[in-house]
DNA sequence: GCAATTTTTGCACTCCGTGCAACGAAGCGT
DNA sequence: ACGCTTCGTTGCACGGAGTGCAAAAATTGC
């Protein structure tokens, strides 16, 4: 169910071990959510389903909500993958949409998004998973500060990217409000709503009108 | 040590107790939380310290860290109080710095640089604070939607929200690291950060090398 | 195979959070 | 002031969360 790790590395039996359990653990919590609801379910539920003991539950995650933020945890991995690898020319906003472009070619958003409704319905899987954003935005800030070099204040950096994090999140916001959970190009809805999303930040808020096209956006270069 | 509400409006004494014990359980916890740190006390001595029941705190917040983002509430409270009474033809950022420079003005801004040092020590804090900041957003997003219209996008509008909160957050993380806690102009260095990181976010992230001036800088006027 | 190291597990304990029912204080009509 | 109603407070009890600790099991290096 999660995406296992590309670069082969020789992992020994310890730390693929660990890896293992970390997502039998969080696919368990996944599919429990799914089918009980979000915060209907308990640890003991949990590690009956990953078969381990419920002591070694607390060992990988300090509460039952924290096991459902692991995806989000992994797509941040490949996002930076790739925003790395991108030519350091490349002007930033149109380097940043397009590391997460790659990157939801290769993982989609489905169960970000679903993660996301259900964040809906109960108040501590909010906050587990505003925390994993909060995470998420330092590991991009180090990775921004890696490619702007010291000539970029702190503040500049940080703010920046809170701000991206928040019209992504706004993005979802929207998406989850306005597209049903049944809707076949789900998918391809939320990402371009993404996207009309960053592209108003990158032109500071001009048009207040900007709505969401049918067929996404394309985004004329800039900054 | 909280602020009473300020329109005399006559409540009766059900009202009025209430809100008393709501101030009465939110101050005690932060007391405690000065003295011996965040998430190293229990809701047992919050309650000690109030004077009310057990049962009674869990009737006005889910968990102990909840006492703590009253703090935060009250300001926003203040803080569209204000922004309501601007004039409608106000330029948007420009209303909103000012109405978060005339808050400051009454309310000052430590307690909140504090709280929010605290977070740093506890995730239980920082979840509730991250939280907190979440229900700011939904509320000022009303208040902008009744300024702005019909003619501003949902997406427009919860992005340009969630950025002015990123924003301020980014600014008070800078604020955290940089100045010591013993500063004597620690609000005006706070205050001059929001307002640098507004600016940016006004003006587009256009330059990256904006700094902090020893003195607030002076916003000149646009969008 | 053996010793050292790391991870898992069971156990015990405190604290959290909530449903429930009894109690007490505020509102209200007379 | 009286009773009646309504609403908030309190105590009790219970299941679950999270953690320190030490024994057991698994992995590693030799």
């Amino acid at each position: 169910m999660l995406k296992a790790n590309h670069h082969a590395e020789p992992l020994g039996r310890r730390e693929q071990n660990k890896i293992d359990t970390r997502h039998a653990i969080a696919d368990a919590a996944f599919e429990l959510a799914r089918s009980v609801g979000p915060g209907a379910f308990t640890v003991d539920q949990i590690v009956e389903r990953a078969g381990v003991s419920r002591r070694t539950f607390f060992n990988y995650f300090p509460s039952a909500e924290d096991a459902l933020t692991v995806r989000m945890d992994l797509f941040i991995d490949l996002a930076l993958g790739v925003f790395e690898q991108l030519p350091a020319n490349e002007p930033l906003f149109g380097a940043i949409i397009r590391a997460f472009t790659e990157t939801t070619r290769m993982e989609g958003l489905s169960q970000h998004g679903e993660l996301f409704r259900m964040a809906g319905a109960d108040p501590d899987l909010l906050r587990a998973q505003l925390h994993s954003w909060e995470r998420a935005e330092a590991r991009i800030g180090e990775a921004l500060r890696a490619r702007l070099g010291t000539a970029a204040s702190e503040l500049y950096l940080t703010a920046l990217v809170g701000c991206v994090m928040s019209s992504t999140r706004a993005a979802l916001r929207d998406w989850a409000v306005h597209t049903p959970p049944s809707a076949s190009d789900s998918g391809k809805q939320l990402e371009a709503r993404i996207l009309a999303a960053l592209t108003m930040l990158r032109d500071g808020f001009a048009d207040p009108g900007a709505l969401i096209a049918p067929d996404p956006p394309d985004i004329p270069a800039r900054s």
